[in-house]
DNA sequence: AATGAATGAGCATTCATTCAT
DNA sequence: GATGAATGAATGCTCATTCAT
């Protein structure tokens, strides 16, 4: 235990082989869960894909369901501590609301749509049935603490009179529902890549509402006019 | 539909047991696929369910991928076109446009989460990757005729003065992210029952935020106070 | 369904191939469980021999297990069959009791030591434990049935005054013991074939002792001195 | 066995524990192939039901193969030399010869109906296609010796005058015969426990028939009319 | 000497699909 | 047109065995 590297372990040297092997075959996993679903993914493939053998697999996970809901949970728990740091950022007393809102969506949106986030929300779709449970730990763990501690921000702001929020919950989740709920479909659920431009806008348009709804006088939009993307003018006044 | 109504189904007498054989596959695998699955599902399973022999389901539809596209894109255009018609019912010009909103949003999210909707919604998440068309298909008969549809109607609101929308497509969308987003999650993505309490209270939240973002000065909240599951009055200072 | 052939059957002339196929299966288990036993015996393997594809022995038998039971108990059922019916040609009264109840052993362990006879009793001693009733049922459709009907016999030739016995059923096991328990061994439990000659002489001698045990003075040796295998005289008195 | 005893365990006290490695092993293994036969024995079973790891087995055993063999003679050659043992006290002119032959038979059925023998019945059974030279070996080893032992003795009571046998390893397999043949259906090849009652009668009839078939004038049953189930007297008539 | 970890080979079972009837 | 029967191809999982430590 001289240098270092081994530390990173913390147990004995060779443990380092091994828990390598088990990471491998956790992305190798996640790579081909992702891909082709639960019941379709074949052990044999995993392995293959891991570079272990398949009982390696059995040693360390124990079963296919096993490394399911490892895979899942591990996985989403990564994903739900990058999003919930996105909140880390974000200002409490902001000098100007809607910029931050906007930063904050894309981060949020950005940790949203990213593919194993995407992978994670397809398999939990896909095996809702199968798996209820790991829905709901999944919710629990992500996105029910975001929509929690993105509530307690907005209820700062409303306190400190940047916003007129009566339910901050339900208005954090509107927010998430404004800037993020029309991407899925434009990536076919995470399938194809997003236009980085077409994500912009739909988050400045989603935070537009929401300041619209939520927002008081003091506010006004970044760049007016730049929220249209369809019929110019017409409307409103 | 004049004339002949069960000219539809074919002509000759004899094919009425023919027919009724289709339509039973068809709906014995809506339910087998909805319950375990694309791969899960096997087709003795349907076959049974059906109270046909397997051969039959190939001779009718010719493989387990076709059968699969068949019962998705019939079942979705089924759906779809009940989701359509909430629109039928919206007035053009209402005498007060919160009430007809929240009823709009009332039978949509009713459509949205019934059971045949939210089982091809997570068949459709569940094999994104493996049937990349299918979910645009069904996207492009489904939701985005909605949406578009929708989204007429709020340029006739505008135009007659009763909203402020810019971008009629994005505030349909909106409208949409604003009163469904939050139940999927409620329900665990169709799998368990909604309280139905609930669900009126998100459209009506949903519709809140609707108005106080695209509404104009003449709309003003339904039964004061009923909005909000906090306080109801003002908040910030 | 002209000449025959067919006929046999009695189903639908499509139902030949099935049965044959049937049939196939059971006798190539046979000789796979009796080579290898139950654990070791491949569905692959008995498949190979039966001809048939390994889904074939599902279609027809259900699983391993079912397959093992049933393959046990008909083949047991044919034997006792076989054994029951060496007491059909038993003469009630009869002239000379020594060589009607040497043919009477000879036949029976004729049965006994018969190939199958000996892979059932073999696999039965093996998976005593993992299928007890598998035992319990051949007992009591087997050997009981035998001991039983042999008692029978015993106790109307006690009747008739040709033997002396108390308890006939116990005779009737004490029959066979004598006439059969050292076969096994000789033929390390049917694995090997026996020297007819010496099974005739270890029936001989095990029919000698019953009626020294249970004849009464009518009866003398068939052929006198030819009892003694080892020791030629020396002894008695 | 004069001086050192401990001698033969191994001289250095660090080959204690191993010596303890290896009997556990072998206990173990004796353990898991009575209970679930060779091929479903599992290592890991072994190993864990043994306290020691996989490696370890093979490390002083080599393979399953050798386990198998040397767990199954060892076995036998403890169980024969118990059984050898039961012939030392048999004596040599006997006052009263039926309560000796029945005492000799109780012994004899109690070892070879002990838990351990009958274990390895079975599995000498369940084996005997494919390690025939293991039925070979301990049959040499055990009955054999056994049987040739008990000859003696009955030939030496023959020349005293106290049976009338002529081949006397014949009689001494029919001995055993009469007084065991019959427990191992009883027992359902060891696999349930006895009723010593039965047993003992069973025994009593064995040594009854024996007697009647070899024994002199002098000998009368034990207890009159104790010896059979049925009726006492004469029978026919 | 003992073990944790890894693996190649094998097995029971299932399934989508086809063919003869 | 409908079906019973059959099958090639996989799949999850286990096991005896070996190697590095």
């Amino acid at each position: 235990m001289s240098v270092g590297e081994k530390e990173e372990t913390g147990g004995r040297p060779a443990d380092r082989g091994r828990l390598d092997k088990r990471r491998a075959i956790v992305e190798a996993a996640l790579r081909v869960f992702a891909q082709v679903g639960y019941a379709q993914a074949s052990l044999d493939v995993i392995a293959a894909e891991a570079g272990v053998s398949k009982p390696t697999i059995y040693n360390h996970l124990g079963s296919k369901e096993k490394l399911f809901r490892y895979v899942l949970t591990e996985t989403a728990a990564r994903s739900n501590a990058k999003t919930l740091d996105v909140l880390t950022d974000f200002p409490t007393d902001p000098d100007r609301l809607r910029p931050a809102l906007e930063d904050l969506a894309a981060k949020l949106v950005d940790c949203y749509c990213d593919e194993q986030s995407e992978a994670v929300r397809r398999l939990l779709y896909a095996e809702a049935v199968r798996f209820p449970d790991l829905f709901d730990a999944v919710r629990a763990s992500g996105p029910n603490q975001f929509t929690e501690a993105l509530a307690g921000r907005l209820a700062r702001l409303a306190n400190a009179g940047h916003l007129r929020v009566e339910d901050p919950v339900r208005a954090a989740n509107q927010f998430i529902a404004l800037v993020y709920d029309e991407l899925p479909g434009m990536s076919a659920l995470g399938t194809r890549p997003l236009d980085p431009a077409e994500v912009a806008e739909v988050v400045r348009a989603g935070v537009d509402t929401f300041l619209r709804a939520f927002g008081t006088h003091k506010e006004a939009p970044d760049a007016p006019g730049a929220a249209a993307s369809g019929a110019s003018g017409g409307v409103s006044g």
